[in-house]
Parts: structure tokens; C-alpha cells; sequence
RNA sequence: GGGGGCGUAGGUCAGUGGUAGACCAGCGGACUUUUAAUCCGUGUGUCGAGGGUUCGAUCCCCUCCGCCCCCA
């Protein structure tokens, strides 16, 4: 029989601050001094009259060390299996072999671990029941402990580093009754009361830039954006996204803040800006390089692709390096496609990918020196995307004639959920200032920082097919 | 949707055309300073599911399911 466990248990101690603490205790010293720990007992050593157990906290693990003589139900301590919670009160000692030591006088179960232990030198590897059961992987594997940890120093960082600079952090609605800008398949859902369909957002930019039209001149928002696409590696259909917008900037000063960002958080996490990756050194050390997709594309593939060539040149590049196209494509969009699938992968050391066809970047200001182009970067790090900025368009009409060709693109792919976003022009005819405007994948950058090959890793519950359906 | 890989005990993994093994965990026992403790004893299972070939299938073949990776 188990005896009910109780309500709450008085720890005094961390067991690394045990550790720490009584770090100068000599082997086979008492120190005298009692304390109360609590835990998961994870490795269990009985010996006869003895019995040794590890016991782990968040913080760490200190040892617990039982014997008939100084023990209250000794014999129901021997029986703790691996993986129970255990809270334990005694006096500090270091067992004569030299282990920091709880010399357990009084102890109680605070939960059975009634299912089972991963083996107990490679904790749990499957990686369906680590991405199902993290609760399970989180008590069973160092590495995703510390990528949660990892995770949390991160966004919290961020946002010290944001509000030093003076943003404030704001919260925009997740339910849309329009689909935002960003080129991405929807989650539509449906309002009861109101009978209306809504689209859980796919980007924050719209309504921040709303705020910045308030007056908000420094605005950013941290939080979750939903994707109705595929799963990969890469991508998970929720995601968490940073979005900053700063009034009177351009895109070259979200070019400064975004490898001041990624390198403060480098700095912070890693110990260091080069960091690896892959087995691979990336150097995050500002400045980056900035160069133009045209220019970067010629680099890649030895010939120029962009919006100098007509469209029978780039359809011809494209054919040549097997990228897929579609024949309504204008040459804006072949560009993009072409550098997605010839350059951008190869791009290893982080660089600012600059000046976009204006036809694939709907809120983006037009270059004020290079006609087709818009002023808008990706930054681009170990191959893969890890921002995107503007100088945001500022025009309504301009505006407007964007997202009426934008609507019409994506009626021609067969996106019936396409509108024009009129609350969003009524804003802008309010008036925005210039402003830059950026978004980073926290995701992403997580695995940059952690070295996670997943982003399934990176996210504490990644969405999976439900487990539920098998026959 | 196409290609590749994987699926064996609670965990980590071997393995074979003659219905299965190791270690850990579990259970019983010994042990007063252990460190993945050790030692003795002990049980593990629809070998992912279904079908086929075969005297006989966990193994070979087919279909399906699930997971991972690559591609679209």
C-alpha cells in the first residue's frame, strides 16, 4: 500500500547548492548542518544496511545516503524504484569514499514513477517517444533539458536586449479575419456568436505596423505563428516568431540589429559568436556580409539571373538547374525560385541577402536606387533562413496596388482565402513613418545556438499525427 | 505523391528459413561506504499488422500501419 503522498514539502536546498556549499567538506566528514532536498531518484545503489541513491532536482543531483541506524523506514527506502520522487531531510556528509551525501534521517515519496525507466546510460533514444512523451525525454536525456533551458535564456535575453533599446513588447490578435501578407497557407477556423471565418495568423506584421501608425515607435511581439504547410526538419506548422518594427529606420538598420541581436544571444548562450554547427564553425561575429541576391546568385551559378535578364533568359537558368517553374511566373518570382534552389542552401557564414523583386515582396518598400527591387533582406545563416526585413511600404496607394496584384497571384494558385486587407490600408492612409521592420525565427535560431539538427527538438511539443486512429 | 531507412522484452540493442537472445530495468536473496555497485537466482515477448511462398516465416515476397531522412 502507498501511502497518500502529501501536499507540499519544505525544501531548503537545491541539490546543486548542497553541492556547491559544502564543497570543502573532507571524505568522512559531517558538516553538522541539515538540510531538505527533493527529487527524482535516478540511480539506487542498495547494500545491505546501506543504501545510496541519486537524487536529481532542476538545479542538479546530490546523493542520499540511507542505513538502518539513522533512517526512519529504511526498508521502504531500499524499495524506491528509479524514477520516483522522493523529498528527504538530513544532515550533510561526504561518504568516505568522497560523495557529498544527504545522510537520510527523515524521507517521504512525493510520486511513484509507476511506467517503466529508460535505460539508465542512454536514457530514452526513440525519437517518436521523445517528441510524444517529452515529459519522459526531458527526465531521461541531459541534451533536451538543456535545449529547454537553452530555449528559455534565449527568448528571455531577447527581450532584455529589445527593451534596452527602447521596443516595447506588445500582443496583436492570433485570430485574422484576413490573411496576413507572408506568402503561406492558413488555418481557418470559425467564430460561433460572431458567424465568421478566421484565420490564425501566419505573421505579426500587420497589426504591429497598425501600432506603429499609434505612435508605438518601438514595438515588437514575441509569439506564435501558424502555417498550414508541410512538416519538416525545418518546419513545424506552429512556430514561434520575433517581429520588431522601429519608426524613422530603414532595412540596413534591422541589418545592424539582427547580428547584434544573434550575437549577443550567441555571446550569452555559447560562451563565444563562432559557433558550431553540424560539425561545421559559423561565424556570427557582426558585421555580416551584405551583398545582393544578384550578385550572389552569379556567384553560384557562374551566370548573371536576375531582373537585368528578360524572361526567356531566366526560364532558360531555371531549366538548366532543374528548378521547377510555372509559365505565369514573371521574372521576380523566377529569380526567387532560382535563388532558393541554387544559392540559398550553399550560403554557410551568416549574409544579409539583399534587394528583392519587388513582385514577390507585397509590404516592401521600393528600392530607392535599383528600380524592380524592393529594400528587403533575408538573413541567411548555415543555409537557411533565419530572417526576413523591410523598409516597409508607407504608401497606401502603393499599397493597395500590391495587394490587389498580390490577390490575383494567389487566385491564379488556387488560394480562394485571398483579400485585400482594407482595415490595413485605412491605417496607412492615417500615415506611417518610415520604418524598418524585421522578423526572426526563434525557432531557428534555437537550433543555431543549440546545435539541434530538428526544430522538432527545439519545440517542447512539436505536432505530430496523433497517436489516437490506430485501429 | 516519389525514393531510401527503420519497427524484436519496460529501456538500449543483437540475431537466425527450424516459433528468440544480451545488458539494464523488474522480482527473490546476500552484502555497513556505493558511484551504470557487485554477486547468486528468476521471468520476460502476438519479433508493428495482415496475407503469400514453404513441411516450417521474426527472417524471403506482397499489402497496410507507424516513425525517420531525402525529393516534389
Amino acid at each position: 500500500m502507498t501511502p497518500e503522498p502529501p501536499y507540499r514539502f519544505d525544501q531548503t536546498h537545491m541539490a546543486a547548492d548542497v553541492v556547491a556549499a559544502f564543497d570543502s567538506l573532507e571524505p568522512g566528514a559531517e558538516s553538522g548542518q541539515s538540510v531538505s532536498v527533493a527529487g527524482r531518484v535516478m540511480l539506487h545503489r542498495h547494500q545491505g544496511k546501506l543504501d545510496f541513491a541519486e537524487l536529481r532536482d532542476s538545479s542538479g543531483a546530490v546523493q542520499l545516503f540511507a542505513g538502518t541506524g539513522w533512517t526512519g523506514a529504511f526498508d521502504g527506502f531500499t524499495a524506491l524504484s528509479l524514477g520516483d520522487w522522493v523529498g528527504a531531510t538530513g544532515e550533510v556528509v561526504r561518504t568516505r569514499r568522497g560523495e557529498l551525501s544527504v545522510k537520510v534521517a527523515d524521507w517521504v515519496l512525493l510520486a511513484e514513477s509507476r511506467r517503466g525507466f529508460g535505460d539508465k546510460w542512454k536514457g530514452v533514444t526513440d525519437v517518436d517517444t521523445r517528441y510524444r512523451q517529452r515529459e519522459v525525454d526531458l527526465w531521461a536525456n541531459e541534451d533536451s533539458r538543456r535545449t529547454l533551458l537553452a530555449r528559455s535564456r534565449l527568448v528571455s535575453e531577447t527581450r532584455r536586449f529589445l527593451e534596452e533599446r527602447r521596443f516595447i513588447e506588445v500582443e496583436t490578435p492570433t485570430f485574422h479575419p484576413v490573411v496576413g501578407g507572408a506568402d503561406a497557407r492558413p488555418f481557418v477556423t470559425h467564430h460561433n456568436s460572431l458567424d465568421v471565418d478566421l484565420y490564425l495568423r501566419i505573421e505579426e506584421e500587420i497589426y504591429l505596423k497598425r501600432l506603429v501608425v499609434g505612435g508605438v515607435e518601438r514595438v515588437f511581439e514575441i509569439g506564435r505563428v501558424f502555417r498550414n504547410e508541410g512538416l519538416s526538419p525545418r518546419h513545424n506548422p506552429e512556430f514561434t516568431m520575433l517581429e520588431l518594427y522601429q519608426a524613422y529606420a530603414d532595412y540596413t538598420d534591422m541589418m545592424a540589429i539582427s547580428e547584434e541581436l544573434v550575437a549577443h544571444l550567441a555571446q550569452e548562450l555559447t560562451g563565444g559568436t563562432v559557433v558550431e554547427y553540424a560539425g561545421r564553425p559559423v561565424d556570427l561575429t557582426p558585421p555580416w556580409r551584405r551583398a545582393p541576391m544578384a550578385e550572389l546568385i552569379e556567384e553560384s551559378i557562374g551566370r548573371p539571373a536576375d531582373l537585368s535578364c528578360d524572361l526567356e533568359d531566366l526560364r532558360r537558368v531555371a531549366s538548366d538547374h532543374e528548378v521547377p517553374f510555372e509559365a505565369r511566373w514573371g521574372p521576380g518570382k523566377l529569380m526567387l525560385e532560382i535563388y532558393e534552389k541554387t544559392t540559398e542552401t550553399n550560403l554557410w557564414d551568416p549574409v544579409f541577402v539583399c534587394d528583392y523583386p519587388q513582385e514577390v515582396s507585397p509590404l516592401a518598400r521600393v528600392h530607392r536606387s535599383r528600380p524592380g527591387y524592393v529594400e528587403r533582406f533575408e538573413g541567411v545563416v548555415v543555409g537557411r533562413e533565419l530572417c526576413n526585413a523591410f523598409s516597409e511600404l508607407t504608401d497606401p496607394d502603393d499599397q493597395r496596388t500590391r495587394f490587389e496584384a498580390q490577390v490575383q497571384e494567389k487566385l491564379a494558385a488556387g488560394n480562394s482565402d485571398a483579400r485585400v486587407d482594407e482595415d490595413y490600408l485605412r491605417a496607412l492612409e492615417n500615415g506611417l513613418p518610415p520604418t524598418g521592420g524585421l522578423g526572426m525565427g526563434i525557432d531557428r535560431l534555437v537550433m543555431l545556438l543549440t546545435g539541434a539538427q530538428s526544430i522538432r527538438d527545439v519545440i517542447a511539443f512539436p505536432t505530430l499525427r496523433p497517436e489516437a486512429g490506430r485501429p
